[in-house]
RNA sequence: GGGCGAUUAGCUCAGUUGGUCAGAGCACGUGCUUUACACGCACGGGGUCGCAGGUUCGAGCCCUGCAUCGCCCA
């Protein structure tokens, strides 16, 4: 039966993806000799929908495993959801609150509201699963995992055990990133930072003028900082004064010398907030100052900002304190100043630098066995790519990477929220705190009421996926007994690639190294492959705002089909690359689809019901079958270095072009002729050429070539077949149809040249110097594509018929008798292409007549220019005799 | 302020170790109901490779400076 006329991805996609999964074709075999490969999917936020940076990460990392898989790897593609504890706990409370629940913390109570959002998220998760099937996604369900499962659990705490007994992980007082909305602190990887117009401050203060942008903050103030080698204030140093405000408090502050204040800005003095800065909390510590919390958690000033400022808001204060240090004649001067603030990713509120007792993971201590050496965390971090351990793609980020590790500080893990793995830490009175992966025994153990940070559970995500469920619930195993024991941990960690987006470098990839490479000894991945961002049309970031060039890729599967979708997102794509996505470029793809789609419908009528076998047959007598089969074979030599480059878009490049341009325009056409369609092997090689192409797609565009393959009546599914293997075909054995490729354009030429009607037959006559057998052999190919009543072949050295309408090439002349035509044209045409030849010419004459050149260029380029030379003198010796002839 | 990039045809981008490297797709122009495809076919026009120096026999490619744009960090 022959093929719909297009491809309707909607009435196939759901049952070919039901194919795959019912098969097993997913599933990945722990017991199997096949090397493995895996990747662990970066799991999207449980209660998230489908964006385009999901898309292009599923697109990528599925061309990855069904290359693989079909390479002969066993494939390891593990899907899984994030519990994204701050993100989710909002979106739950004001989905609470919103069904008129004022207080859903209070009126739930802890076990309540966790109840809660453990239910929604299993309910929301159906969604991303749903969506994640939808990109055709080639991963083990049967191994699908969520950060918040028992035996991640079980690695999150027996990690946080041992970091804790190596004094890897310690509670402190420090400054910490307070979001004063959400009511909990962030890392300082999960602010940002934006510019906002401000007024910047300089106050009389004691003997000095201090300079702020936050004067409210002065309240909390308890020292003023120069620099050790600023005279002007050498005097002062060590001197402590009090400081009254008009409406108190008085305070007291001691002026110190530190390294850190930069004598030019301001006015040199920096007047030191401890509790409201990490800079000054850092200078405090190393004078030993006093702390002084003026503005507290809920973001109201505290009891220490005195009585008249207490309970105000911080832009409350800093309002009603600047007006009474100008009534006081305080306010030296007020300027206008782009001020930095620091935002939450989450919130988009500001954050306070507040003093907490938090729990922090301590990156400079060296306490890691690695390589018979101890290291910092820090150190393993920078050890394990530069060691060339794990190698990160594009290379330019591992210096990003390098550069982001040597400004770390201590990670502060302990996050003020109920939904996330609770730290692993109970005290009672009196006793020494309990830490470990089980309660402890006895009565009176309260555990501590924070949550881990997501990241920290993320960062074990390669391996705490790959630890058995069932060991995971004994107890009495070690850490190390549990990954000896667990088939899949042996068999698939470390992992090949981590692909994620390049955004996600610090937060996510520099924590699994940290994590992994601590906790197991291993890498968790060998390549690091970060894709870029996926941008509109204008190089903008898509947004809801910009409906008009704003993509989505739901609608767009909807649409066009998945295989669009994926196709625009794989083609130009090449690591670290941002890719602008507009309507185009999906139509531009879905031409390429529908190409794919009649090329078979052609390749189906011509090879008839009897199929061939599909593999290249051994011998072929006529040329354009041999062409074809070297053309398909340096095709697959080229797409195996690009993928093994990890050039995806390059890959995808190569055989969309070889498809279009040799096997449609070239070879589809030639067989049109009976002559060699009649051939036996004609048949084989269409065939084999079709599925080839096929093979070669499927990374890309797994549903159409899936289904194809099926109406090719192929053997078995195409996402199980054999990656092709080129045979390593020598290109040069056919360069006689190379030749006849080029006549037919240039005689095409001549016909447009020369305005001839189309369904007018010429008189083509060919003079070959080269390849004279496979010219003669494909004449009745030529014939077709160049409309001829027929060809002439004469000698090299004989004339061509006068008053011809001449083409001219290094290889062969072909000339179009014609009464008719249109001298002029033909003598501009003739003219201009000798001046070209003539200036190439001399550029090659001038390089060998150069004896620097000569004697100092390497040998092969100058044989090539003397060949170069040669040939040019051939096409100007032909080229004149032909506008002699005129 | 520190770091990382980018600048090649109207647009999106290829150009691997310096030597036919000035290319592709889209867009554009002309012609075509050629028996798979107008989501097509044939043919064509279009760029002093951001600017200025330098290295070299030779630079889109290497080095230096400048300009413009983008991202990350402070």
């Amino acid at each position: 039966m022959a093929l719909a006329k297009h491809w309707e991805p909607h009435e196939h996609e759901e049952a070919i993806y039901r194919r795959w999964e019912t098969a097993g074709a997913f599933v990945a075999d722990a017991t199997s000799d096949r090397e493995p490969f895996t990747i662990s999917m970066p799991p999207p936020n449980a209660t998230g929908t489908l964006h385009l940076g999901h898309s292009i990460m599923l697109a990528i990392e599925d061309a990855m495993a069904r290359w693989k898989r079909m390479a002969g790897c066993e494939v390891l593609w593990l899907p899984g959801t994030d519990h994204a504890a701050i993100a989710t706990e909002a979106v739950v409370i004001r989905k609470l609150q919103d069904e008129g629940m004022a207080d859903p913390r209070g009126e739930l109570g802890r076990e309540g509201l966790v109840r809660r959002i453990a239910e929604f998220v299993e309910e929301s998760r159906a969604t991303i699963r749903s969506q994640i099937r939808a990109m055709g996604s080639s991963c083990d369900w049967s191994r699908e995992r969520f950060t918040m499962d028992q035996q991640l659990n079980r690695c999150v705490n027996e990690v946080f055990s041992r970091m804790y007994r190596d004094g890897l992980i310690y509670r402190g007082p420090r400054i910490v990133n307070w979001d004063p909305h959400l009511q909990t602190t962030v890392s300082d990887d999960e602010i940002y930072h934006e510019t906002r117009q401000a007024k910047f401050y300089t106050l009389r203060y004691g003997p000095f003028l201090v300079g702020t942008s936050r004067p409210e903050t002065k309240l909390g103030d308890t020292a003023v900082a120069v620099h050790p080698d600023d005279e002007r204030y050498k005097e002062h140093v060590g001197k402590t004064y009090e400081v009254s405000w008009p409406k108190g408090p008085t305070i007291t502050v001691k002026v110190v010398a530190d390294e850190e204040v930069d004598p030019e800005f301001g006015t040199g003095c920096l007047g030191v907030t401890p509790a409201h800065s990490m800079v000054d909390f850092e200078i405090a510590g190393r004078h030993g100052l006093a702390i002084v919390q003026v503005i507290g958690e809920d973001g109201r000033m505290t009891a220490a900002a005195g009585e008249h400022y207490a309970g105000m808001t911080v832009t409350e204060c800093r309002t009603a304190f600047a007006a009474e240090l100008e009534a006081a004649g305080l306010l030296a001067e007020v300027k206008d100043y782009e001020q930095a603030i620091s935002l939450c990713y989450r919130s988009k509120m500001p954050v306070e630098p507040l003093p907490k007792e938090q729990w922090f993971v301590d990156v400079n201590k060296r306490a890691v066995p690695w390589k018979n050496g101890l290291l910092s965390l820090r150190e393993l971090m920078r050890d394990a790519v530069e060691s060339g351990d794990i190698e990160i793609l594009p290379e330019h980020e591992q210096r990003k990477y390098f550069h982001w590790i040597d400004n770390l500080r201590d990670w502060c893990i302990s996050r003020q929220i109920w939904w996330g793995h609770r730290i692993p830490v109970w005290t009672r009175n009196g006793d020494d705190p309990y830490v470990g992966h089980t309660p402890p025994d006895g009565d009176g153990w309260v555990q501590d009421p924070d949550t881990l940070d997501t990241w920290f559970s993320s960062a074990l995500w390669t391996w705490s996926t790959l630890i058995d469920p069932e060991l995971a619930q004994d107890p009495s195993l070690e850490l190390p007994e549990l990954l000896a024991q667990s088939p899949d941990f042996q068999k698939f960690h470390p992992t090949a690639v981590m692909e994620t987006g390049y955004d996600i470098l610090f937060f996510w990839v520099a924590r699994m190294v940290l994590a992994t490479c601590y906790a197991t000894g291993e890498v968790p991945f060998r390549t690091v492959y970060l894709h870029g961002l996926v941008l509109d049309r204008d190089g903008d970031k898509m947004s809801k705002s910009k409906p008009e060039t704003s993509i989505d890729p739901l609608d767009t599967i909807a649409e066009h089909g998945t295989d669009v979708l994926r196709l625009s997102l794989m083609l130009g794509n090449a690591p670290g690359k941002d890719l602008k996505l507009g309507k185009e470029r999906l139509i531009g793809c879905r031409r390429l689809i529908n190409k794919l789609w009649n090329a078979t419908k052609l390749v189906l009528m011509k090879v008839g019901d009897e199929r061939p076998s599909g593999t290249a047959p051994a011998n072929v007598t006529h040329p354009m079958n041999a062409w074809m089969l070297t053309r398909i074979d340096g095709l697959v030599s080229q797409v195996d270095a690009r993928f093994g480059g990890w050039h995806f878009g390059d890959a995808a490049e190569s055989i969309r072009a070889s498809f279009w341009d040799e096997f449609c325009d070239q070879y589809l056409e030639a067989i049109k002729v009976d002559e060699l369609s009649a051939l036996d092997e004609t048949r084989e090689v269409l065939f084999h050429a079709l599925l080839t192409y096929l093979k070669l797609l499927h990374p890309f565009m797994p549903f159409v070539t899936e289904h194809l393959w099926a109406e090719c009546g192929a053997e078995g599914m195409l996402i199980r077949a054999a990656w092709p293997v080129s045979a390593g075909r020598d290109p040069k054995a056919v360069a006689g149809i190379d030749a006849a490729v080029r006549l037919i354009s240039s005689v095409n030429r001549l016909r447009a040249e020369q305005e001839l009607e189309p369904s007018a037959k010429i008189e083509l006559t060919i003079k070959a110097r080269a390849h004279a057998g496979d010219l003669q052999a494909a004449s009745a190919v030529i014939e077709s594509r160049v409309r001829a009543a027929s060809i002439t072949f004469v000698g090299a050295n004989d004339a061509l018929p006068e008053g011809a309408a001449v083409a001219v090439d290094p290889e062969f002349e072909a000339a179009v008798a014609l009464g008719a035509a249109d001298r002029e044209a033909m003598r501009e045409r003739l003219t201009k292409q000798l001046e070209k030849t003539q200036k190439q010419k001399a550029g090659v004459d001038a390089r060998l007549a150069n004896e620097n050149f000569v004697t100092r260029a390497k040998p092969v380029a100058v044989e090539r220019a003397r060949a170069d030379a040669a040939a040019l003198a051939t096409t100007i010796a032909a080229l004149n005799e032909r506008l002699a002839a005129l």
